[in-house]
DNA sequence: AGCACGCCGACT
DNA sequence: GTCGGCGTGCTC
């Protein structure tokens, strides 16, 4: 039976997380009092064949839908909305100026189990333990499960029950082993509690250094408002002891504290340093952990139960019940870019949220980004330096080894190879660093010149000795190692350029005396494997340490003396502004892992460009004279933070269809343009085709933030318009940190 | 983005 | 004769 509809029957707007710029109309459930839809709860909407969870927003009289198109919403989800009016604000903030969809920006306010409906009701995590049987067994009595045993033996060291995480750090496939233990009333479930047992004593702080002490001042005589800080500090100049005793004092007046940090890698060592220290209970969230670990997570903070969060980029909007800060570590870190989907900045996003909460904010660097530099410059933010603390680690020594001309086995100089192996003799550890993984980025025949392109992409397939095949980086597609030319059947492949796994075997076979430990996404794929991996390192069980990006990011290495950059090259010619920029980071984040003890470091840069201005500068001169010269090309070049871009990326499986449309989306700039922004292109991605999808892009670039943003407004109305639309997947790119 | 509908090639 | 390829169109 259904209410008969009076003419005062209300719209539902509800945002679903479709990449559609519009909401979507809705009838009140039936059975639902009308007070129960507050803006902000979750509900359940039957959406085309299938079912969605969406927001609502607001409710109103009338619909452009005729009413008898209108669906009614299936079921509300929530009683009272998960999210404060302040942070909805920010989301429509932020689907305004990212031009993203409503609904696809506030899902990713929301954990996963959220966005699927879920309750909001934390979960006890499973754990097991052994039972009274299980205590008494001996391991030994399983002989014929070594397995089983294993396991066996494994709770019966450990002192606490264990977790599905704790099981996949210890084993990948532990589950079918559990189950047999199950069977036999040997192991049993139970059920953690959601709130962490009482945290451990708190440790004492320690004697902050002078300017350590004035940052902690500065950042603390904020509170309480809105201000941002840029704390300047290179490796072992002591950011951390400053984030921990900024929080000690929020902790004090019982407000949380959001910390945002670049990639997973680093949040257990942080949460392991900050569980020593504080007396209150922290929650992590970051893409390892299972989604009702994430929610669990999630609600402590927006009940106000946990008063630290650590987490990812997508932690940014967990709400919070009592906000007193948000730090955001490794600020220049290009992964706070959403690079799909909702194309967000988590610095610049978390810079409004704190402006919106009435809090400080800290951003924390030893290579600040130029946008933030600039924004020092304009005193929009506030700079606090910290100076490489006294009698800790020296400056390392930086030397340019020009390789041209020289004998080169496989990316590493005789000059190199003789470093490292003096560094070996001293018992020191060294770090060699090629941002590219797999054997060789190319294969190719010596008879006929073929080279094993792949199907979909405009790439070469890459070399993975190890599991004998040939992927593609970009699309995952993957085949077995051919064995002769698949083109003129001859024997004669060879792989050219240079991977990892390509140096790691050729360290193999230069230093078979010694250990090398190979550190990127092949390796360090599992669960846990990493932080194994790490604590071989610095157990002292590794002496050359070989990898790609992720060596870059924080870890610490306190006997690694000599530190080398494979190829430094490859980073100086790219058609992508920023790349100079990411470069000079990367070096100096490298370096910084080089001699952190009393022992001087040493860094080589492997280069045949060893005049380019890049490099002597910041070199010779540091990273704040190169990021002065680097801001003041941005500037004459009017390229950001000097003017604003926006990126309207399109691809199509039809070849033409991109450029078609971008030509049309051209010609409606050029009519509602009031003239000052640039638009540049179209231009085919510089990867024109990817994932079997052909690729355009066109930028716009202006002076005003305003204009361009008005303009973009009234473009996406207009681009609905255009029919080629149809045939393209759009989405725009605001701010764009890079160009693929 | 999903998902269904719809019209043309190689299979039982 | 059908299964299934992906071009097209729609979602309140």
């Amino acid at each position: 039976m259904t209410k008969p509809q009076s003419a005062s029957v209300k719209v539902c707007k509800i945002a679903i997380p479709v990449p559609l710029h519009r909401l979507f109309d809705y009838l009140p459930p039936d059975d639902v009092d009308s007070s129960q839809l507050k803006p902000g709860i979750r509900v359940s909407v039957p959406f085309g064949k299938s079912c969605k969870t969406g927001v609502l927003i607001e409710i109103c009289r009338h619909s452009e839908i005729p009413n008898r198109r209108l669906k009614a919403i299936e079921k509300v989800l929530d009683a009272q909305p998960l999210l404060s009016q302040q942070d909805m604000r920010l989301l429509h903030w932020a689907s305004r100026y990212y031009h993203h969809p409503l609904g696809e920006v506030m899902a990713t306010a929301f954990p996963v189990a959220l966005r699927k409906g879920k309750a909001a009701q934390g979960q006890h995590e499973k754990a097991y333990c052994l039972s009274e049987k299980g205590e008494l067994v001996q391991p030994e009595q399983l002989q014929r499960a070594p397995k089983q045993q294993a396991m066996l033996a494994l709770f019966q060291q450990s002192s606490t029950p264990l977790n599905a995480a704790a099981l996949s750090a210890w084993q990948r496939n532990w589950r079918g082993t559990l189950k047999a233990l199950r069977d036999k009333e040997l192991v049993t479930e139970t059920r953690l509690a959601v709130i962490p047992a009482p945290p451990t004593p708190a440790q004492p702080t320690l004697k902050a250094n002078p300017q350590q002490q004035q940052a902690i001042d500065d950042i603390c005589a904020a509170r309480g408002e809105f201000a941002v800080f840029l704390l300047e500090g290179v490796t072992g100049s002591g950011k951390t002891e400053v984030y921990m005793q900024v929080i000690d004092q929020v902790l004090q007046q019982d407000l949380q504290i959001l910390v945002l940090l670049p990639e997973i890698t680093l949040t257990p060592q942080l949460e392991q340093r900050f569980r020593q220290r504080f007396a209150a209970p922290i929650v992590s969230s970051h893409s390892k952990l299972t989604d009702n670990e994430r929610l669990n997570a999630w609600l402590q903070m927006q009940q106000g139960t946990a008063s630290i969060m650590l987490g990812t980029r997508s932690a940014l909007f967990t709400p919070l019940k009592n906000p007193g800060l948000i730090i955001l570590d490794e600020e220049h870190d290009s992964s706070f870019k959403q690079q799909e989907g909702f194309r967000f900045s988590a610095r610049d996003v978390a810079v409004v949220r704190a402006r919106n909460l009435h809090i400080p904010i800290v951003l924390g660097t030893a290579t600040p980004s130029l946008e933030s530099l600039y924004n020092v410059k304009q005193k929009r933010y506030r700079l606090l330096h910290l100076p490489k603390r006294a009698g800790n680690a020296i400056e390392p020594k930086f030397q340019l080894l020009d390789i041209r001309n020289k004998k080169i086995q496989d990316g590493l100089s005789d000059l190199l190879i003789s470093e490292i192996r003096k560094t070996l003799e001293k018992q020191e550890q060294v770090l060699l660093f090629l941002n590219r993984r797999g054997y060789a980025p190319v294969q190719m025949c010596h008879s006929c010149g073929y080279v094993s392109r792949c199907r979909r992409c405009d790439a070469n397939m890459v070399i993975h000795y190890d599991e004998n095949r040939l992927r593609c980086h970009h699309c995952g597609a993957e085949q077995s190692l051919p064995r002769q030319c698949p083109a003129c059947q001859s024997g004669e492949l060879r792989s050219i350029g240079l991977g990892t796994e390509r140096i790691e075997k050729t360290l193999a076979e230069l230093f078979a005396a010694n250990k090398v430990v190979r550190l990127d996404r092949d390796t360090t794929q599992r669960k846990g494997s990493l932080e194994n991996y790490l604590q071989r390192i610095n157990r002292g069980d590794a002496d050359i340490i070989l990898g790609t990006q992720m060596l870059a990011k924080g870890h610490h290495f306190p006997n690694v003396t000599l530190a080398a950059l494979l190829d430094v090259d490859s980073g100086l010619f790219s058609t992508d502004f920023h790349s100079a920029e990411k470069l000079a980071q990367m070096i100096v984040q490298v370096a910084g892992r080089a001699g952190r003890a009393e022992k001087q470091g040493k860094v080589i840069l492997q280069t045949r460009q060893p005049d380019h201005p890049l490099l002597v500068t910041l070199l010779s001169k540091g990273y704040q004279a190169f990021a002065r010269t680097a801001l003041e090309e941005r500037r004459l070049a009017l390229l950001p933070p000097f003017s604003h871009q926006a990126l309207l990326r399109v691809h199509a499986m039809n070849a033409e269809a991109p450029q078609v449309f971008l030509n049309a989306v051209k010609n409606v700039l050029t009519a509602i343009n009031p003239g000052k922004t640039l638009v540049l292109g179209p231009v085919p991605a510089p990867m024109a085709k990817r994932a079997g999808q052909f690729r355009f892009q066109l930028l716009l670039q202006s002076e005003q933030r305003k204009e361009l943003h008005s303009l973009l407004d009234r473009l996406i109305a207009e681009i609905e318009q255009i029919p080629e639309s149809k045939k393209v997947r759009w989405s725009l790119d605001v701010d764009p940190v890079d160009l693929y």
